[in-house]
DNA sequence: GTCCAGGATCGGA
DNA sequence: TCCGATCATGGA
């Protein structure tokens, strides 16, 4: 992969053909935004970065060299050709095609695993705009300020800190406890994320599990989202729906080694069609 | 007013 | 093991 340092921008060949619109709306992250001009503003790891296309080409702005080599590079997972994956799951099945082709260029963002989990507990039974706003009331509450109004996401040991009474003005409602519990968990140790992402995913599924508000489709998200397990595949209602009625023959296992990546090009694809097609 | 949102927990059959 | 009620919040 090749870069190019020009006036405080990174440029980079976007080879694997990135579609930073599908990738940042697919419901798999919840603090990029888009601005008036096309770009993503978003925080990851404690850094804030401006991100656009233009023409063939990724501007990583707001950053420094060593924040690209160090988070961004790893962050967009610019190194696995996924234009080449997503031409293969396009091959497994028409349908599958179909879906690859509605809304291409998607990649697994390399989330940070207690970001991932910590967001997805937030998610469960809640809506995208109001999980966003949840999880931005608690960067500002809980995080660190980085610049302007740019807050990073506070980690486990300052979660762990905290009561529920703490996380009133979160209105996060009966999610506050699942959160204490997990900050707990991760920040003692008891659930060691950095192992988990080495076990088997069978193993890894049901340790994650042990957290309060933990179960099989917040498991999957953190595998995938904040592990980078491509195989997992989280079913959600839209899942559900997306199985029975396009691929009423098949299962995940049927979908490959990157059956998670298939996964999030079916999930957009029904949240976005609403299914009127099936 | 009812229904729903990238679900999980709990108690009872 | 399975099933339904319930959980807190806000928008449609």
């Amino acid at each position: 992969m090749n870069y190019l340092l020009t006036k405080n921008n990174i440029t980079v060949e976007n080879s694997f053909k990135i579609n930073l619109e599908n990738t940042f709306n697919c419901g798999q992250c919840f603090r990029w935004n888009r601005l008036f001009d096309g770009s993503f503003v978003g925080v990851a790891f404690g850094k804030v970065l401006s991100i656009k296309t233009d023409e063939n080409k990724l501007v990583f702005k707001k950053t420094t060299m060593n924040d690209f080599e160090n988070i961004w590079a790893d962050y967009f997972d610019l190194n696995l050709n996924y234009d080449l994956i997503e031409r293969e799951i396009a091959k497994i099945d028409s349908h599958l095609k179909t879906v690859t082709l509605f809304s291409p260029g998607i990649r697994i963002l390399k989330q940070d695993s207690w970001e991932a989990l910590c967001s997805f507990i937030i998610s469960q039974n809640n809506n995208i705009p109001r999980i966003k706003g949840i999880i931005e009331r608690l960067c500002q509450s809980f995080g660190e300020k980085i610049e302007d109004s740019f807050f990073s996401f506070p980690t486990a040991q300052t979660i762990a800190e905290l009561n529920e009474n703490d996380l009133a003005p979160l209105r996060c409602g009966f999610r506050s406890s699942y959160i204490i519990d997990a900050a707990k968990k991760v920040a003692s140790g008891e659930i060691n994320l950095q192992k988990i992402k080495t076990l088997p995913l069978n193993i890894a599924r049901s340790e994650l599990m042990k957290i309060k508000g933990v179960g099989p489709k917040v498991a999957e998200c953190t595998l995938l989202y904040g592990m980078h397990r491509l195989d997992a595949f989280p079913i959600d209602v839209w899942m559900k729906k997306a199985m029975q009625n396009i691929f009423p023959e098949k299962s995940p296992a049927d979908f490959g080694k990157y059956a998670g990546i298939a996964q999030q090009y079916i999930f957009h694809y029904a949240r976005m069609t609403k299914l009127k097609e099936f």
